[in-house]
DNA sequence: GTGAAAGCGCTAACAG
DNA sequence: CTGTTAGCGCTTTCAC
């Protein structure tokens, strides 16, 4: 019950009359040592508890097996799905994740960092806030020849990786389905186009219009955030103004279910008065009445390949290329935005 | 651009021609050290870009400034937002959280303990996986005298602390409830007896019944799990059965979602036909139809206490004794099992 | 196969 | 106030 009262590598070498270099290399299977030898010492080594030191044996390493993540939020469906498959994936190529939470601050966000350069860490995955704009942190990151892999939420660092789900074709994709159930009165609750999903989401939007002829009614592109404030307040300017379209892509989930909430108070109903899609899925998309369909985004697959393009880069550092890797998104249709029902129920259990 | 070409005490103190101990002092604000020199080794120091090195920093100093973590899931309302108040309790203590996830698998929990042991972290926080029996691993920990704390999930080891949500007094009060609403016939779908959470949810449920005098029908005490299928299945058993109760409560949410889709699978409507309430908060439980009322868990407050109370026994640990925390709940009542209509909108938004 | 020597970058204890 | 000495526990040469 002693405070700090380790075994070490000594410890078990005087156990068995060898030096602490047999013990080390025993331990990790070095093919130097005699298989007898390496059995004892394992044996030794679980019978007095050894916990080897991985502080001691990263600093003479000079590595850290080791990968930095930084995130704005944990409690937000989007966030936890990447960061389970990020710890998924790590875990299968046995490394260790350090997870930090910025809460959406970019100055948190810098602390963050420093601390993980600080801990050493082989590699860094970022996805940024929402008001991070300065990039020295950033460029420090790449000068200490760290590899820097940014998701979903990206700056444009030289030598970073990037991973994105496809924002743009995803959002075109969502809003030509709905021309094509004959929508044409079309709004866009947009988020901020100084953020990347922001811009590339209403280009989608722009791109969908565009192609099929339909005028872009600036009082139905409304800036304002990513929350559900912003989804409120959106749908209330336009209900105000007297001037409601058919349909509305939300940005993203909680935008919506602000649109939900304006959508009840004013007395009206979603989707015969009013239809909706957004981009972003979530337990909620599913539970909701109506059922919100939505532009799916593959958080497993966003989180498996920022591991592995990190890894991949530690591992082969002299020859590595920075890559943009840009995943396919998938229509989720489910209660709205969906007349010819063929929507699975809100209710359907997977496997039962 | 270089690969590990660290700035290091050495260098600032060789710019200086001072001794690198008198920089390390300096940089960490040392009262020995004079004003002037310390202002002009912070000014090098950051000039040169120097990262201090925590693996070099702990292995000499012997702490590490970090906690581990280990929980069950991520991709969970209740753990993430546990999670996230852990994080931002460590940052305000200047304390940085290694987080690890045992994906419900105590093989994998056992594992990630011995890391962060390896880590040499300071003090461990962890909520136990559903099949967690061997306590051998935690007995290690309070061997190496590293300050242990459960969460939740606990387990009885000698000298951990605990902190858990008063489960029986929440259930109680949930149950009397329901019966002061009028229910005499009341099911529990209970998840299972051998998880702390599951036998003090049911000793709650007990408790009410014997206090007013309702008989307990052993098939209404149903077990199998804390999912979504324990839900369906365990309504389906009583409803194909041709005996089913009034009201029913659910030991999570995800087993009162299972039981809202066999009830609309079998045509039955809530809370009409029959009605429900269950052990636990989320974003779901607020948006679907009926909203489900809950006891609310203060997830906030358990994540904070969890690492003031390993902090506490890290900056003590002499005179330390182990706690045993449990924190009240709060009855959260919306649409169902609300007859009087006393409930706020589901779609009010925070704030607005 | 095995081990002795050197050092990773830092801090603690003590001496000046 | 500043510097010297000695490690922390491990891995990495490089001899034997």
């Amino acid at each position: 019950m002693e405070k700090n009262s380790h075994i070490t590598l000594d410890d078990i070498a005087k156990r068995l009359n060898v030096s602490k270099v047999t013990v080390s290399k025993a331990l990790r299977g070095h093919p130097d040592i005699s298989k007898e030898t390496t059995k004892l010492v394992q044996k030794i080594a679980l019978e007095l508890g050894y916990t080897p030191n991985y502080m001691a044996r990263n600093l003479s390493s000079k590595r850290s097996n080791t990968i930095g993540v930084v995130v704005p939020k944990i409690a937000h469906f989007f966030f936890s799905a990447v960061i389970e498959a990020i710890y998924d994936t790590a875990f299968h190529n046995n490394y260790e994740i350090i997870l930090t939470v910025s809460q959406e601050n970019s100055e948190r966000e810098a602390k963050h960092i420093e601390s993980l350069l600080a801990m050493r860490v082989d590699g860094l995955i970022v996805s940024i806030t929402q008001q991070t704009r300065d990039t020295a942190i950033f460029n420090k990151v790449k000068k200490q020849g760290i590899p820097l892999t940014f998701v979903d939420r990206i700056l444009n660092i030289p030598g970073a990786n990037t991973i994105t789900v496809d924002d743009r074709g995803g959002t075109f994709q969502a809003i030509e389905h709905a021309i094509k159930l004959g929508y044409t009165k079309i709004a866009h609750l947009a988020g901020f186009p100084e953020i990347n999903i922001g811009l590339r989401r209403y280009q989608g939007f722009e791109d969908a219009m565009k192609k099929n002829n339909l005028p872009i009614n600036s009082d139905w592109v409304i800036y304002g955030g990513f929350g559900e404030e912003a989804g409120y307040r959106g749908f209330m300017k336009m209900y105000n103004s007297n001037n409601l379209p058919e349909f509305i892509f939300a940005v993203t989930y909680p935008v919506a279910l602000g649109v939900y909430a304006a959508v009840q108070e004013v007395g009206m109903k979603i989707p015969n008065d009013i239809d909706i899609m957004c981009f972003g899925n979530s337990d909620v998309n599913r539970f909701i009445t109506p059922a919100l369909s939505c532009v799916d985004q593959p958080t497993e697959k966003l989180g498996r390949s920022a591991v592995e393009l990190t890894l991949n880069q530690i591992k082969n550092f002299d020859s590595f290329k920075p890559q943009s890797i840009e995943i396919p998104t998938e229509l989720l249709l489910r209660e709205t935005c969906s007349k010819n029902g063929k929507f699975k129920s809100k209710f359907a259990l997977d496997g039962i």
